[in-house]
DNA sequence: TTTAATTGGTGTAAGGTTTTATCGAACCGG
DNA sequence: CCGGTTCGATAAAACCTTACACCAATTAAA
């Protein structure tokens, strides 16, 4: 394949010159412009990023680490992430973890390798050496949901607090006092935000209800079985908020396939606000985590943080909003309702 | 950051032998190889991957082009072509179309200039130029149902042809003898292909039967829409076919909001099994695209044809297999159907 | 008129790795 | 003891581009 020499001899120029051409780098005259241009196209040059990159130190890539792209939560994220970087001409590395530290070491590594000009980690499970590593090679870092900004690394921090404190909002307003939570892992720090959020909305609300707290895997079968947990339980409350949409879905599955309905008998609140939540039978009331923004915010923390060297990153907060659909309804206090719901409304009172 | 040269020093040796250490690429005796190790980790050396894919020419890069990872359709593939290119030491570019020919071609490009080992262009939007450009490259290309392999350009042809007629099938053993069909936007060829595939199914067993094909966008949308014309046209077939999943959930969500149940009113069979086809309620009824499959088999031509160069491409053949679930019941023959069914039936019989 | 700045270029040294040619030493059979 | 291999390693070219230093010619300012 013809490089920037041949272009340079066909147009009767310097390397130099093409290359300022190519990148509009420095004034060019019309005329040489032109014939370089001409000779561009006559010898089909594709200029060699590699050799680009290798000269001018940066590379105009991204690198994008998740858990898994199969869970509905991050394809519109990476979408985000891919059009903002797109539209700035960098080119993305798509990483699936599957929840896996090692491999996100392994990712981040070649990643360092690739001289990537920014990783989005956005996911929970990282590594502490890993981070050290990218800091010493002064990569810069976007995270979400770590807490802490350092150095070249900037941090997307979600306002679980008042989406999941309206969420509580609404279903107190309805008549519902005693709500249940379906957490995520408690090794992952946004499923642990996720529930100190609820806490703290339920503690201010009811300081002496019962904790009424499950865990689940953030998919759909832990949702499963978390539900069957509360309906073995015996005393089923009139509401459930899920740390995730996919927890809540298997959730008011598994509440159907016990003949209890949603919302009739037990109101399900989810959270994301996934694709699908909007489509599932009842509609998902649930709270909206922005993925477009989430993503969008990343890429703009990331070139934020490439632009200013040597100075610490950016905090940006990610607000979340509460929608309401199908899956919540006023809760049954009056005896007519369901025993379950009767039984559980007997506690509270 | 300390580069080959600063590892030699360290160890002692020539940038030559630290190459061979890092790459395995010839016998170290045993002594300096330790020696060279330790040097590395001293310096904490990254082999950068620039300069390596300059000099050797190749990048272990695979780039992916897909229309919208925001389509539950791609998720799985990408995942899948991630996973098996990971194993392979490759990393993927992802890149989103949107549908637009145009942002495929700057994508692929990008992806020339990069030097990417391999192309997998997953979509059904593609300039002829684009490929023209490809092939004069001597990329490796991987196409989803273009028809045509050729040189250095391999080709997954899905085999909608078994699915869709055990779908259809199915649907006249249960007693259905109206099936309408909901298509793909026609200018798409995998739209084309599922079109061609349900009619020459249907010619086959209903030879004077209406043709009953209506268009949607392969999205929810589409589905909606399409199911109101079916709705309007007055005569409700006893069983719809879509194109995909995404349109056939769109059409049960418009049914039920007609108040026609699915499937006690009209079956609704999906194509491509999408991970919610399960979850949706009534579950989906489908055709099974084993997209894993497919991902795995698209990295594999690139592989394949990646060692085998001046070589023809390779044609996998994609499996598909009809998968009952709820959405789909025996059909209303007796007078007792509701009065849309009757209606349809009478016009069969 | 001299000096300084601007314009439109050129030449070439990085940049970090792989790879080819080369080389000394050791070994081996004859 | 000698010519031929093999072994283990080296030196230097090549890969392609950018960026810096420099230059000649023209223009503007002093």
């Amino acid at each position: 394949m013809s490089s920037i020499k041949d272009v340079a001899r066909e147009a009767g120029v310097s390397t130099a010159t093409v290359s300022h051409v190519v990148n509009n780098t420095r004034f060019v005259s019309d005329e040489v412009r032109s014939r370089v241009e001409r000779a561009i196209e006559a010898c089909r040059y594709y200029p060699n990023a590699h050799a680009r990159s290798l000269a001018s130190g940066n590379s105009r890539i991204l690198g994008l680490v998740i858990s898994d792209i199969a869970n509905p939560f991050f394809p519109e994220l990476v979408k985000a992430v891919e059009t903002a970087a797109f539209e700035r001409g960098y080119d993305v590395f798509l990483s699936n973890t599957n929840y896996d530290a090692e491999r996100a070491s392994h990712y981040v590594r070649r990643f360092i390798e690739r001289k990537v000009a920014g990783v989005a980690l956005l996911t929970s499970e990282l590594d502490k050496k890993l981070i050290e590593e990218l800091a010493r090679r002064e990569v810069p870092v976007v995270f979400l949901d770590v807490g802490e900004a350092g150095l070249h690394m900037s941090n997307l921090r979600v306002d679980y607090e008042t989406g999941i404190e309206e969420a509580i909002l609404h279903l107190v307003a309805l008549g519902h006092r005693e709500i249940s939570f379906i957490g995520g892992p408690p090794h992952l720090r946004s499923a642990r935000r996720r529930l100190e959020a609820f806490r703290s909305a339920k503690q201010r609300l009811f300081p002496d209800a019962a904790d009424g707290v499950y865990f689940g895997d953030f998919k759909i079968e832990g949702g499963r079985r978390a539900a069957s947990e509360i309906l073995a339980g015996g005393k089923l409350p009139t509401a459930v908020m899920a740390a995730n949409d996919l927890m809540a879905l298997g959730a008011i599955s598994e509440f159907r396939a016990a003949g209890v309905q949603v919302p009739r008998d037990v109101s399900v609140v989810g959270f994301d606000d996934i694709a699908f939540a909007a489509l599932s039978e009842p509609a998902l009331t649930t709270v909206n985590l922005p993925l477009g923004e989430l993503g969008k915010y990343a890429v703009e923390a990331l070139m934020e943080t490439m632009s200013n060297p040597d100075q610490q990153g950016i905090e940006i907060t990610i607000p979340t909003h509460f929608i309401v659909r199908a899956s919540t309804a006023p809760a049954r206090l009056s005896p007519d309702g369901t025993k379950h719901a009767r039984k559980a409304v007997r506690v509270k009172s």
